[in-house]
DNA sequence: TATACTGTATGAGTGGCACCAAACAGTTGG
DNA sequence: CCAACTGTTTGGTGCCACTCATACAGTATA
């Protein structure tokens, strides 16, 4: 079914990079907000550096196996962010005043997400510690894929 | 700003019946959906019974604020699993057979939101201890307002 | 200058969700 | 019977998020 499309559940890209992004398909988290976040982290963690330049628009939209406009958006949002910077001709860079996100601000890009799970659940009236319980398990099995792709490379 | 709607961000409904119904619509999770979440946990607790008439879908829906559509979106799903019973012209019951859902499966309806979450969280490098926080902090954040909605029927 | 790379812009298409209006059809009770 | 309640169906609107395809425009370099 489709073997153009680079990934089914899960895929992890290496670039001309230090770092891979992994985007999963079937979370439900749209494409260009997962691109957003790996791409802060990989800044809050040293990984890539300011003044870097990221992979081109159609190189990572290739990568990956989206569309560009895909990548446009998330790009573009971190240019507003004033996260990166774009240059026309030229290729999208880390600006320099880049930063990782602050405690506070990695809370409020996770309490939406939190919420919906949360309303659920208590509408179900199933317990908080279930829920916790469920995001536990649920860690660990997006961690085990991460490992099995791991794993893949080497071989 | 439009004080025709019955809510804006949290409303309890008293029908004529002895649960009311919350409907938050600002929490991510469609109006739709969140009816079916709670019928089904009335269901599951006893607060209905088998064979109950449910409001008729012109009263659910002015009584919560929404349009009857969605109304009858929550009950042709409900109906679809077997778990109430519509007939024309007469109303809209609590089917036979219907069951709370078990433990399995309340877990599974909760797995698609708890994956979402941790997707994110792992993608911006957040901790799992960090997550089970949040979610704890949301959880009390909902109880809060439930408990805010109780206290003001009864002023 | 020509080519091959960059980013830019626009319009279209899809799907989910909620809303609205109007008509249709069965049931019940006065 | 008739009126007032039920649910049913249809078609439409609007909005938003996401994706796609296809052009357009600037930059670099051989």
């Amino acid at each position: 079914m489709d073997p153009d499309r680079a990934s089914d559940r899960g895929l992890n890209l290496l670039m001309s990079w230090n770092v891979h992004l992994r985007i999963d398909p079937g979370s439900g988290v749209p494409v260009y907000r997962q691109l957003m976040n790996q791409i802060r982290y990989y800044v809050s963690s040293g990984a890539i550096a300011t003044g870097d330049r990221l992979p081109s628009i159609r190189d990572l939209a290739r990568g990956i196996g989206v569309n560009p406009t895909t990548v446009v958006k998330a790009y573009t949002e971190l240019e507003n962010d004033g996260f990166l910077d774009r240059q026309q001709g030229r290729g999208v860079f880390v600006a320099d005043q880049a930063r990782g996100l602050s405690s506070a601000e990695l809370d409020r890009a996770l309490r939406d997400s939190a919420r919906q799970l949360v309303v659920e659940a208590t509408q179900l009236g199933v317990d908080i510690e279930r829920v916790v319980h469920l995001v536990r398990l649920e860690y660990q099995r997006v961690e085990r894929e991460s490992e099995t792709d791991r794993g893949q490379r080497h071989a």
